[in-house]
DNA sequence: TTAAATCCCATGTTATCCCATAAAATTCCA
DNA sequence: TGGAATTTTATGGGATAACATGGGATTTAA
């Protein structure tokens, strides 16, 4: 399975183009699909865009149709998920184009920051992300004591949340 | 295996012609019918046009076979589901021409937005797919704990920068 | 025949392809 | 092991093809 580590920040050009990271890009590689599905985050806390293989779409798509395909729950779902995402296929050189839509709910302009999330990625603006994970090691370190109780053997200074 | 994504407004000119999305064309492509299945949204909340490859309807009839092919269930829905349903085929350039009745019933006049669902796709008037996101949107925010349950791998833990 | 649907061609816009460059990482070889 | 040669990456820009859209001509159906 695709694994998505550390974080990359590349320039975005005037034609919206950006380079996926080479180690995405490997991650992503042996797919249906030469790209990447992404899509506006939902959450209230932060402004970030989504990003994930299409390979894992096509679970999600197959596992809601194993459910009941026609009960207001599914049409809920179905509508929030596929509707806002989009197919961004690699150019020859590996990039992708962010449509305007996308850079604007993430505040991108010039530059992204791919951000590793193991199944998944995201891209943030890189100041966003600086004040966001700023906050999150504050509030690690607030409920650190909690962390140390996990039975894994973590090394000290991550940034986990949840 | 076909997926649908994201949302796509195109319009409809005065021979009731739109342009199905390049993309949605080839999730289409490679099918034994050249075109679509149409049918109205038999939902009370909304009025939209269902749409999906022909293959699925031919799955669909399939597993509606396999489970009680005598019940009034089976007979229900095979009555409304496949008698209303219209095939229609691409023109040289991709585009269908979608009957008075369903162009009434989703409100569509001079613009279509095609709303990507995983396996399948709607039709909306773009005013009505807009009021209906808003809600939606809610409504999955309410039950938000559900999506987040999803196979996911670990978190991605180092920052790298360059 | 008359209306509708299909085919065919034309257009502007946008995205895609293709090539070029510089920097970084990797390999190779003495 | 040091350093040169090669490959991979990220980035930029111009040429090209694809796409959505419009309209006329030809065919099909009622």
């Amino acid at each position: 399975m695709a694994l998505f580590l550390s974080t990359f920040i590349n320039k975005v050009d005037r034609k919206g183009r950006v380079s996926v990271p080479a180690p995405f890009r490997a991650a992503l590689a042996g797919q249906g699909f030469p790209g990447i599905v992404a899509f506006a985050s939902f959450r209230d806390s932060y402004k970030a865009i989504e990003a994930c293989a299409m390979d894992r779409m096509e679970r999600l798509s197959a596992s809601l149709d194993r459910l009941n395909p026609f009960s207001d729950e599914h049409d809920d779902f179905a509508s929030v998920l596929f509707s806002d995402a989009v197919q961004l296929p690699f150019d020859g050189e590996g990039r992708i184009i962010l449509p305007e839509q996308l850079r604007q709910h993430a505040g991108v302009t010039d530059q992204a920051a791919f951000v590793g999330r193991g199944a998944t990625f995201q891209l943030w603006q890189p100041d966003a992300l600086r004040a966001f994970q700023e906050q999150a090691r504050q509030r690690a370190r607030a409920s650190r004591a909690d962390l140390q109780l996990e039975p894994s053997g973590g090394e000290g200074r991550g940034h986990e949340r949840r």
